[in-house]
DNA sequence: ACCTGAACACCGTTCAAGT
DNA sequence: ACCTGAACACCGTTCAAGT
């Protein structure tokens, strides 16, 4: 009789039926996401995780995109925003909270941009600010457009935030796009922005509360 | 002598030594990614069309991602910007032609914009919308700002030109998400904006025609 | 210097099968 | 309904070796 056989890599018990739903798997998913970066979430990561085999996460998830547009909404969902329209400028609050995820988890809102499953989460945003630009005096139509432009330049500038590299930072990859780019047409093509020239010393942060100066300029403050 | 096996595959010859460069690799991946798809452009693929092993390619790009970028920065070099301020605008004009490349390959665009190389191309847009604004009267830090303003609403608007998605769509996604999102926190959680309410039907590209209007507003005509 | 062979260390996902 | 085993069809990239 085979009985007690040395270490035969302990047989990983069977998963019980319950041990699973999404909030679960989105909340492990997250974990990971904290602790190891946006890379490190994968299917097959999760599932260990939860102690469980890769394929048992597809009863609740019909794709990995899927699970990270959970995680993303259930980000968005937390952001605290303003009730109503008080301090100095709830538009403005509203406008930091935003960005401010997007800046702390740019990886994930990279993703979760450049797929095409915002939604949610983003239009919470849009209608508390909307709410605030009816409140201003701003008709219906004038709060939609305002407030899409806000969430588009918002975007941009999470998007944006590391600066485009200038030439000082990988002399050689500049040099390779200048050749890659050489003889792509005999126009005119101005000969490449000037190395040392250009924007002045700006930072990210700094181009975003210009941005917003200049979109909410004539924006009537609350009464 | 066991001369002329059946047909054992013909063996590739080995790629003389000049086949390769960087502009070579990057027409073929383009070429690949307007036939195929942008997912469709694999090293592998690339080598593939250019009767090559994949390694070759590691001479000349440091990684995918590196020929991601050159396709990318070669298509903003084609674009035609005008030469000059002329035309009913030429600042609305440069800005559609950004807008538009950013449409027409938007999955390029996604991927190129959710890493961090931009630069080279977009910076020439950059330059000339600059130019536009100093010879329209604006001051150095004022043009500076206005361009980042214009650059990052541009970038967010072509990322969500297919709009945010509905509860009409996919109903049981959104419903998904409701309930993930459901014990966050018990403080003040809007209820989710109401389904039919909100945005009155504006399409992507209206919302940005929109947002250029607002914008630009205070800058003046050209002279 | 430039191109290749083979392998490493992964992926997400399908399909069929267990419970 | 929910979880699993095994396999499919790929990836990008490293390393060592040829020419």
């Amino acid at each position: 009789m085979p009985e007690s056989r040395p270490h035969p890599a302990p047989p990983r018990k069977r998963a019980p039926r319950g041990t699973l739903d999404r909030v679960r798997v989105l909340l492990a998913a997250t974990a990971i996401m904290a602790e190891e970066g946006t890379e490190a979430v994968t299917i097959r990561r999760i599932a260990d995780e939860l102690d469980v085999r890769p394929m048992a996460l597809y009863t609740y998830f019909r794709s990995k995109d899927e699970v990270l547009a959970g995680i993303y909404t259930r980000l968005l969902a937390e952001i605290d925003l303003p009730v109503a329209d008080e301090g100095p400028d709830g538009i403005r609050a509203v406008m930091h909270a935003y960005y401010e995820l997007l800046i702390e988890h740019a990886a994930l809102a990279r993703i979760h941009l450049a797929a095409d499953h915002y939604g949610q989460g983003d239009l919470r945003v849009s209608e508390k600010l909307h709410g605030f630009l009816l409140a201003r005096g701003l008709d219906d139509r004038a709060a939609t457009e305002l407030v899409a432009t806000l969430v588009r330049f918002t975007i941009g500038s999470a998007l944006l935030r590391p600066l485009p590299n200038l030439p000082e930072e990988d002399p050689q990859a500049w040099r390779n796009s200048q050749r890659d780019t050489q003889v792509v047409s005999a126009s005119d093509r101005s000969p490449s922005p000037a190395p040392g020239t250009g924007l002045p010393d700006f930072t990210g942060d700094e181009f975003f509360e210009h941005g917003l100066d200049l979109i909410l300029a004539g924006v009537p403050p609350r009464k």
